[in-house]
RNA sequence: UGGGGUGUGGCCAAGCGGUAAGGCGACGGGUUUUGGUCCCGUUAUCCGAGGGUUCGAAUCCUUCCACCCCAGCCA
């Protein structure tokens, strides 16, 4: 048969189509060339993960290559630090950008002859006008513009005049090199756009090296055009760029030349993207880093527990398109639910312990039983649970009043004990204040393993830990940031932090084969959700989990519904 | 009031003149030693609104409406 097996492809979107349609026209040689530029001023969040993967999955996909480029033309407020965050995490998510590593600022040298070239084509011109008189004769939305009293400069003073601005003989903020483009164009953009700027700072890569810097409209698209990008796919709000995008490379003659596209940016409910107010977040204090579990970042996120695949996958599924668009919270956990369901190993854990005592099991007996790692996965083979006569269990799992519907421990009910026992509520202890302190049961010998000869049906199954044998460890239960779908379209965004977003959990009980478990492992503690050993915090001796996600909980739903 | 865009179910999103894919969510039901997973079913007579062309339109034309982006020496 010909049955040719067409590998599993992303969805075909716009962007695809477009360079399917280039390839098929035989344009760029038959290689496609895309590049992921970050500005080294902020960390990662999922928003840049929807770009990384169409970038680099597109040059995947087509046989081409996609390079890591930071755009760093900005030393006010970039940062050696955001550089290797973003390095890290563009690589934890999959991304191969190989030896292709660029910087913006290792092009400075080559900006610059640009700039000269366009000087000399009589294509753009020092200004020395203030910023504040730049702005109020580029006109408005609806007025056009008044030409610079040092737009008609000649090549020679301009050429000179930039030479200076290079050596630093000028103040910053004196004077700027602009494009002489249109004045009155429609496009604001376009209303002779300022190409280079002097700023007497420190650049984290370049040093002192220069005084001056390009902006991001003339050293984007040359980037772009020195490393021969063919597709430099950006978001929407780049649109009105592009014609000067095209400007600059058209003026300066090259051809080929990478071509702009644009596509919508992911927003998420319940979350903000903004890097402004990712920033707020973490220098306020709202949150505990960039890392913070809370946070939408790529390194909350990896923190949180939730696998790259996931991210990944969640990335597909939403699509690339060029509407508005904000995307449910809830796909992205389903996707890290359905990553986690399949691949991680399940452990009990108690997260509220009761106490229950099995009153006719042997005083100084214990039990070793072998239980299935995933039931979605013979390979991940067994561990073994040690079982007593005291174990700990979860508060919720016991009510002296049952409600309907309720089928977990309660006096006189029977319930099995996950993979050990069938047992039998025999009554309960309370402490002084009234609460429930000790229940106390009866188990059935004849149903070892968690199963009995005579077909007897058990509704309920409740997880358990041997209180003898109990590693106590940390849990952080972590609840989305923020209580609304829109927090980013508020005032004040900060007002509708969710203010239990974080509970930390300090006694809970966790069976001893946890003891192990290393930083940044994820487990799904049965009947609870998945947890993450948290990869800054959590040691041998003194664990601490955080909670990546719930398992989905059809009993909370009916128990509301009432 | 200028220019550039976008409008398909609660949220994404296919569709490109032949009579509304898919996913998430929600709601029912089945299986189940996780109230998890899995399985099965239901969820747009309609594609921002009106008009037109056509045997036939979400797809073409037209008018209108709504929303987003642009007036940094940020990216």
């Amino acid at each position: 048969m010909t049955d040719v097996i067409q590998k599993p492809e992303a969805p075909l979107n716009f962007i695809r189509a477009i360079i399917e349609a280039d390839l098929k026209a035989g344009k760029h040689g038959g290689k496609i060339v895309t590049r992921f530029p970050p500005e080294p001023n902020g960390y990662l969040h999922i928003g840049h993960a929807k770009s990384i993967c169409l970038n680099f999955g597109v040059a995947r996909d087509y046989n081409g290559q996609c390079n890591l480029r930071f755009d760093d033309t900005n030393p006010a407020k970039e940062e050696v630090e955001y550089v290797e965050s973003i390095e890290e995490d563009a690589r934890w998510l999959g991304a191969d950008w190989g030896r292709n590593r660029f910087f913006a600022s290792d092009y400075f040298e080559q900006l610059y002859g640009f700039a000269v070239r366009l000087i000399e084509l009589g294509k753009a011109y020092v200004d020395d006008q203030s910023a504040e008189q730049i702005r109020e004769n580029r006109g408005t939305l609806t007025a056009p513009g008044k030409d610079s009293p040092w737009r008609g400069r000649s090549a020679q003073e301009n050429l000179d005049l930039f030479q200076r601005m290079r050596a630093g003989e000028f103040e910053e903020g004196s004077r700027v090199l602009r494009a002489k483009i249109d004045m009155a164009s429609a496009n604001v953009v376009m209303r002779d756009p300022t190409l280079y700027r002097i700023k007497k700072a420190h650049h984290h890569r370049t040093g002192d090296a220069w005084c001056i810097y390009p902006m991001y409209d003339f050293a984007h698209c040359l980037s772009d055009a020195i490393e021969k990008i063919t597709h430099s796919i950006c978001t929407l709000e780049f649109e009105n760029n592009r014609e000067l995008y095209d400007w600059v490379l058209d003026t300066l003659g090259f051809d080929p030349r990478p071509r702009q596209y644009e596509f919508a940016r992911l927003n998420l409910t319940r979350t903000v993207l903004s890097k402004r107010k990712l920033i707020q977040l973490v220098s306020e204090g709202c949150v505990s880093g960039w890392d913070d579990p809370r946070m939408p970042t790529i390194s909350g996120m990896r923190r949180r527990g939730y696998p790259p695949e996931a991210i990944r996958d969640f990335c597909e599924r939403i699509g690339v398109a060029r509407s508005e668009n904000t995307v449910d919270v809830a796909l992205l956990e389903h996707c890290v639910r359905e990553e986690l369901n399949r691949h991680s190993a399940r452990r009990m854990a108690v997260l509220k312990p009761l106490q229950l005592v099995i009153e006719n099991y042997p005083e100084d007996q214990v039990e070793e039983f072998e239980l299935q790692n995933n039931p979605e996965d013979e390979r991940a083979g067994t561990r073994k649970a040690p079982f007593s006569k005291v174990l700990w269990i979860e508060r919720d799992d016991f009510r002296q009043d049952p409600p309907p519907k309720y089928f977990r421990l309660a006096p006189g009910r029977e319930v099995r004990l996950r993979g050990a026992y069938y047992v039998t509520c025999t009554g309960f202890d309370t402490d002084a204040a009234g609460e429930v302190s000790v229940v106390r049961c009866s188990y059935d010998p004849a149903t070892k393993g968690g199963w009995s000869q005579d077909g007897r049906k058990i509704k309920g199954t409740i997880h358990w830990v041997s209180a003898a044998h109990a590693v106590k460890a940390e849990v952080r239960l972590y609840d989305f940031l923020f209580g609304i779908e829109n927090p980013g379209a508020e005032k004040d965004f900060k007002v509708h932090i969710n203010p239990d977003s974080l509970e930390v959990l300090a006694g809970c009980k966790l069976e001893p084969e946890l003891a192990r478990a290393k930083p940044g492992e994820r487990f799904q503690f049965e009947r609870l959700g998945y947890f993450a050993a948290d990869s800054r915090d959590c040691r041998p001796g003194a664990l601490v989990f955080n909670r990546t996600a719930t398992l989905r909980d059809t009993w909370a739903k009916i128990e509301k519904k009432g």
